[in-house]
DNA sequence: TATGAATGAGAATTCATTCAT
DNA sequence: TATGAATGAATTCTCATTCAT
């Protein structure tokens, strides 16, 4: 079955897609607002302006809709982490830009964070069953990995640090913040979103990783 | 509304309270396992081995029911929290004390994670409408405060550290590791909940925060 | 749990009862007119008067329900067929007596003829899941047995003749006849149901199995 | 409309025929498979290899598509009755030979059994709609009325059968056993399918029709 | 002739909640 | 206090059919 490229059938392909895409913007809204139980299809085909049925012809059901989702929000922040380029700085500037990133990337994509709690509310079977999870895996690893063995040879960096240990620990600091704002807040009676509040957060959590990471 | 305290009615107080607990138990459990959303009242009934009406009958409706058990679940850790007497310890072993109880209370009540995760996506409306929240608060900030403060006064602790924001991130180093588990473990490939792996989680987390605290 | 049959109680295990009779009842008419596959389940909420969810509640889903109604079908021309006493009669009246009952059963019962190809186009699937099936066998192939060993042994019938066939030859020239009456009817340009045209048909099917059975 | 039969537009014409005759066969296997109320149309052209919109294309709609699929099923069988050539025959074989066919024929289009079904649940509305019903008036009739006649003449037949009565009776043997060869396995608890039962059917149905034709 | 995209009406099923006792 | 029966309003998903090219 070779693709018929006439411009009338491309057309309609690109028509295809944006539909798709358009159908995912939606999905990704609503699942980031409401999580995958609370979502709505209903919603969903309203969000995006199209018909409900066209989300069963092209995703089959909720589920692998939600499936979709959740790897386009991968492939997407693994894309910005990928134009990080840490290896072009010095390792403290790196590590230290990391965690700037993590935390930005968060505050500009809330609905990562609640599409990850979806995800682990139902035990990651989206991803189990994904074919393509492996690729989701962060390119940052391997890039923190060899900042810190610079950071090491040079002597400002402690070793035997797992790189995988400190990027979850780095993304771990500011997720809990703004993953649980609203119970902190709610708590704490004091409004963590406020310029302050972030700006504060930010600075804290690059002592807490530099003053681990760097040689005393 | 005084109680009438006969024996016969004691009993049946008695009787009262103990349907009221199994509910919350079995509805912490359902909640946990399933988030607000995704929670049925029918499953929360037979989990409990009462009826359904029951359950209205105590709680009102799903969502009264949802915020009385997260109240509980606050209770609960803070009740815990409390007996750590961490002023009994010396400063750096307090503070190495409070990175294992997090995560030994994370780890062993994983419904915790979850209510939380609920909790927010819902925008903690259901802590913004209890009278009660204010004493949800951790008596720990005030603990850490003083711990910290002793320990800038030995000279083993840097200084200037808000106890919030330590707490903060103390929980956030378990939190995101555990409460991702399934997405972390599929993305890398391996069980994060291997006991070899926890162990080394737990290193990791307590190098990171006395890292930090201490004075280099 | 034992039951509690208090007046109050069994009035309301009454009601169940009665419920899900109605409910039975209704889905048996609707089934029998538009098959399993054109039932609506609306209708039958409908034509019970009850409530649709009240069928999801006794029955499950469509599947179970009609595995209740075939059931019950069964259950009912079985119940009648126990009743022909075949026994009582001479070999050849006997004979005679079933083929007249099959006749008018399927006459009186047109909803056992489209069950009974509904179940078939099904694959029987809902009698292979049925713990009761065997229960459904025909008490009359026992009986007729009976009939035609003392037939031939009063020299009457001829001898060598299999129950089994026998019935299933008797309902076979009813039932193709009655189910197939509409197409029939259009292909002949003839009312197969007036009147005449049913009693010529009964005489000669009496004719057929008697030509068949009595010895030459 | 006269056809344009230049030779381009002839082999569009048969593209157009393969066609048409390539959905007949899909929807035919899917009607029988289902039924008219449980086939799709989705599946219909998936089994052809063509596009649904074709399906409506050339057929209307799912209740034509049905009508069409019925009306060739039937040409289909007359045309081979008529080539059973009774009348070469001596009266006896001749109608053993119409047993013979008949149960072979529906063996071999166990899809004829459920298009007639089908047909019939919906009160044959598509016959009656058909302009060509009497063409599908079986030819065996009168032959099989000739048959009769000359039996009876040579005195091997009894005298006053109607050739309608027992065609419906020869049809009506095989039928059932076959259209409710699943309950019916079910319920006896045997394979009527197997090769023994299936050669024993015959056997007796053909002892029944010759028994009764048979002048004794 | 042929096709992929799109849709509205409907169908099964679910769910929180209330009734009646 | 406790419970089985009953319900209305969703909610997911399906299906025949049409659009646009």
């Amino acid at each position: 079955m070779t693709r018929d490229t006439t411009p009338a059938n491309e057309e309609r392909l690109r028509d295809a897609d944006r539909s798709q895409n358009t159908i995912l913007a939606a999905a990704r809204d609503e699942f980031a607002e409401y999580g995958l139980g609370g979502a709505r299809v209903d919603r969903i085909a309203e969000r995006s302006g199209l018909n409900k049925r066209l989300i069963y012809y092209y995703f089959e059901d909720k589920e692998r809709l939600f499936q979709a989702v959740l790897e386009q929000a991968y492939r997407h922040i693994r894309e910005e982490e990928r134009q990080l380029n840490l290896l072009d700085l010095p390792p403290a500037d790196a590590v230290r830009r990391l965690v700037e990133f993590t935390w930005n990337y968060y505050l500009e994509h809330p609905e990562f964070l609640t599409l990850l709690n979806s995800a682990n509310l139902h035990r990651a079977r989206h991803l189990d069953e994904s074919p393509r999870v492996r690729e989701l895996n962060s390119p940052l690893i391997a890039m923190l990995g060899e900042v810190l063995e610079r950071g090491r040879k040079d002597g400002s960096f402690r070793g035997g640090i797992d790189p995988i240990q400190l990027y979850v620990s780095i993304a771990g600091l500011s997720y809990f913040y703004l993953s649980n704002n609203f119970t902190l807040s709610a708590i704490f009676g004091r409004d963590l979103m406020a310029p302050k509040a972030r700006s504060e957060r930010l600075s804290h959590m690059s002592e807490v990783i530099l003053g681990y990471v760097l040689r005393s």
